[in-house]
Order: structure tokens, then C-alpha cells, then sequence
DNA sequence: TATTGTTATACTCTATAACTATA
DNA sequence: TATAGTTATAGAGTATAACAATA
């Protein structure tokens, strides 16, 4: 009987699509670059059952204990209003607590637990695998000019 | 032995938030760096009434006459559904036309109009502006280094 | 049977306005 | 009045299943 036809019996009959435009933007490569990384993220925080911002939301709380949701908010750069939907999740499974400021009533002390503080050490952990696989092919030069050049471009955040 | 001296004796000072955790990680350095992007992109497209993924997709069909849709979703790293909506609103702006392919009518053949024409080459000159104002104070080898970085980390990209 | 484009749907992320309880 | 956290809501972006027309 006959098969169908192999995917690609001759590469060049699959034409490439030109996208060489957009490759001279810098924006254009680093969003499917961010893509490739949210995607492997994604897949490595899985199993600790965290997303990219519970798990961001999670480690900043463990690293600054006593965190208020707005300072935590603004340190995400996130609106308040949707923190609370991710704070509720790392709450209801017993990861962080809102403590009452005793100063301010109307103000949250975040902190995390010990099983919060426990899964933020394994899931960076898992992480640090994670970057280890992807950036491998990189030399530190390179690296190291990558994180500049990212803060550098941070940097130029407008506030208007 | 120097005191850390503060910049300005404000009380006021607000601590800042530490997160030297997370910039441990080239994702969360890129995360940051993309969001500026991003919201910078916006704003520069915002004139020509068009959204990064309108724009990239306009982009595309301008420098690959007769693309298929489902070409177009893999190049751009979308689902097909979603592209449906994206094409919807170029076509109903006349940016593009869906013409049927003789000889395989299930397709269509994407081609920009001349006012898609237009629209890309202002809308490419503003975006080339807006990349060389955020990517001042990176010189060429920090410029050349970065795009090979985000080609290599892109390369890495999983097909499970 | 498989593929192209489509519809319907759902989930995540993000943004704004308005509310409450404090200050 | 102003602020911290919340609720409600809406708009994007993304993913999957199922369908009609066509191969």
C-alpha cells in the first residue's frame, strides 16, 4: 500500500517564510527567545504546581519578609488588583501568610511559611537547571554582556 | 572604613524591595527588559492603530506575497485560530485580501494591498526609531552579542 | 483520511473604576 | 482626604476541540 508522503521529502520545498525584517529588531528576537524561555519555565515549575508570577510572587515574599501587597505589586510591576487573585493562591495553600500590621490596620505583613520557604528552595533550585539548559552555548562573556544589555534596556522604562 | 552613605538623608526613603534571587535569572532580567519593550512598542504603534501582533503579521505578509494562513501561524508561533481574528481586522482595515488558491481551494493566498504596503514601511520607519531610542547606550558589539544570544537561547526552543 | 480555515470556548495576564476599612 | 486591599469587569493573548469544505 502506498504511505503518505514523508513531512518534508525535499527541504526546499518547504519554503522558509522571510521574516529577515524582523529579525533586524532586537524586540522581534527577544520576544520568541522569551517565548522559548516561558515556555521551558513553564514546564519546569509544573510539578511544584507554581506559575511564572506565583513563583515570582512566592520567592520575593520569602526574600523580604514583612512585604506589603502594594510595595510587592510595584516590585512586580503589576496592579494591585491583580496581585490579590495570585496572593489568595499562594495563601490558600498554606505557602505565605497576611499578617495584620499592627501599625496600620489596613496594610498586610507578608511572610512566607516554612512549606513556602521549602518549595521556593526546591523550585529555584529547579529553575537554576532550567537556565543552566537553556543558556548553555553561551560563554560568560556573553552572558555577562547579555544581563547588561537587558538591564540597560530596563532601564529605559517610561513612566509617563 | 566608609559608611554606606545614603544619597539623601530622607527618612522617607522607601527600602527597595530586594530581588537579587530573581536576577540571578536571565528570564526574569529579559521578563523585565521585554516589558519595556513592549509598552514602548505600543505607544509607537498605537498612531498607525496597530498592536504587535497585527503589526508582525502585516510585516510578513508585505515580504512573503501569497502566504498560506497556517504558514503564517507556524512563522508566527501562533495557533491558527488565533490567527483568524488578527487577519479579520487587517482585512476589514483593506491592509490585505485572502485570495483563494486555484489549485487548492481550501487556502488562502495572503497579499498586501498598497495601503498594507504603505502602513508597514511608516509603521517599520517608526519602530526602527523606537528600537534605536531603546537600545542607546549599547554599542555594536554589545548590540551584536545580544541578538546572538537571543538567536542561540531561541534555538533551544522544544518540540514536545 | 488528512488538511485549511473557522467557530466556540476557556484560561491566563493585564488594566481601570469603584468599593471598604482604615489612616 | 488619602491609602491598602478588594471586587467587578473588560480586553488582550493563547490553547484545544470540533466542524465544513476540500484534498
Amino acid at each position: 500500500m502506498k504511505r503518505p508522503a514523508p513531512a518534508h521529502p525535499d527541504p526546499e520545498a518547504i519554503p522558509k517564510v522571510d521574516d529577515s525584517t524582523l529579525r533586524g529588531f532586537v524586540g522581534y528576537r527577544m520576544k520568541r527567545a522569551f517565548n522559548v524561555i516561558q515556555d521551558d519555565l513553564s514546564k519546569t515549575l509544573k510539578p511544584f504546581e507554581l506559575r511564572m508570577l506565583t513563583y515570582t510572587a512566592l520567592i520575593l515574599i520569602v526574600d523580604n519578609p514583612g512585604l506589603r501587597q502594594s510595595q510587592l505589586a510595584d516590585a512586580m510591576d503589576v496592579e494591585r488588583p491583580n496581585l490579590v487573585v495570585i496572593l489568595d493562591e499562594l495563601e490558600r495553600r498554606e505557602l505565605i501568610v497576611r499578617d495584620r500590621v499592627p501599625t496600620d490596620r489596613r496594610a498586610y505583613a507578608l511572610k512566607a511559611t516554612l512549606a513556602g520557604r521549602r518549595l521556593s528552595e526546591q523550585a529555584v533550585a529547579a529553575v537554576t537547571a532550567h537556565e543552566d539548559r537553556l543558556m548553555r552555548g553561551l560563554d560568560d562573556g556573553a552572558l555577562e554582556t547579555l544581563r547588561h544589555a537587558l538591564k540597560t534596556i530596563e532601564a529605559r522604562k517610561r513612566r509617563d
